[in-house]
DNA sequence: AGATTCGTTACTATTAAAGTCACATGAAAA
DNA sequence: TTTTCATGTGACTTTAATAGTAACGAATCT
């Protein structure tokens, strides 16, 4: 696959969002981060499955925040992305019982989870308004 | 891409290399473990350039061990095989001067990283003596 | 009614590993 | 020295998942 650049895309979009206020349309999105208005949607789509944001349709619709950015965690928008795959590393369910494999799958596995939690912790450490205050400040 | 699963699978192979001890040819690895010769020889390839493993042509030849096995950190493997890309998500260099752009991949970059350092970190605590000890008490 | 905007489906492009073939090169054995 | 074995390597196809494109129905506002 490719690598997966949802996560920042969607922060910025989200930043922009907060600093708009007003609804913005998908067409509008797309011209200003060099995407597909289709692409938008689907993107933002599944934060508004997830209660981030809200999508209205027709004359002056388009996209708003629904919550304030500081209660809007890096997590909260990886999860509503559909949590996607960290690693571009994998360890296959082992084929056979061959304990050596299993050693070998485990510790590879295990490695991966530790710097699974650590990332999902460190999402959850910071909220989309820390960016904004990280971009004001010139961090 | 496909999910890159060598280091599970070369790990594999070192164990079973140091308990056969003597040379066994890529012929008879991918036989053992489900792949192509050519494969193995690859994936053996980098290990055998960065002095992990030895390969020797002809009549009798095959792989074979250049260092005992605790002497093999999972990290040696992975820097082995080419430091491959840990993450399939990724945050591109910034294509325009927005702060607001620079702040979430900068986050984004911020949570792999750490999450990354950790997961050499794991992979350089463990040596493959270590999974063969494990794979032995059943771990 | 008509214009706008989302929601969704379908399809192609991209990317890097996985997997496959073929063959030149080198080493041991007969 | 000829044969056989085994690595080393290059070229190619397959696979899997996101990126990107196009189209159109449904909903909403003027």
């Amino acid at each position: 696959m490719r690598t997966d650049t949802r996560l920042p895309r969607v922060l910025h979009i989200l930043l922009h969002l907060d600093e708009i206020k007003d609804p913005v349309t998908s067409e509008r999105m797309g011209e200003m981060f060099g995407m597909d208005a289709s692409l938008v949607r689907r993107m933002m789509g599944g934060l508004r499955n997830q209660g981030l944001v809200t999508s209205i349709k027709g004359h002056g619709g388009g996209w708003q925040l629904l919550r304030p950015t500081s209660e809007i965690s890096l997590m909260d928008v990886y999860v509503a992305l559909g949590s996607p795959t960290v690693f571009a590393i994998g360890a296959p369910e082992p084929s056979s019982p061959c304990l050596l494999e299993h050693a070998a799958t485990g510790a590879t596995r295990a490695a991966m989870n530790a710097a699974k939690r650590l990332f999902e912790q460190e999402l959850r450490n910071v909220s989309v308004s820390d960016l904004a205050a990280a971009a004001k400040i010139g961090g």
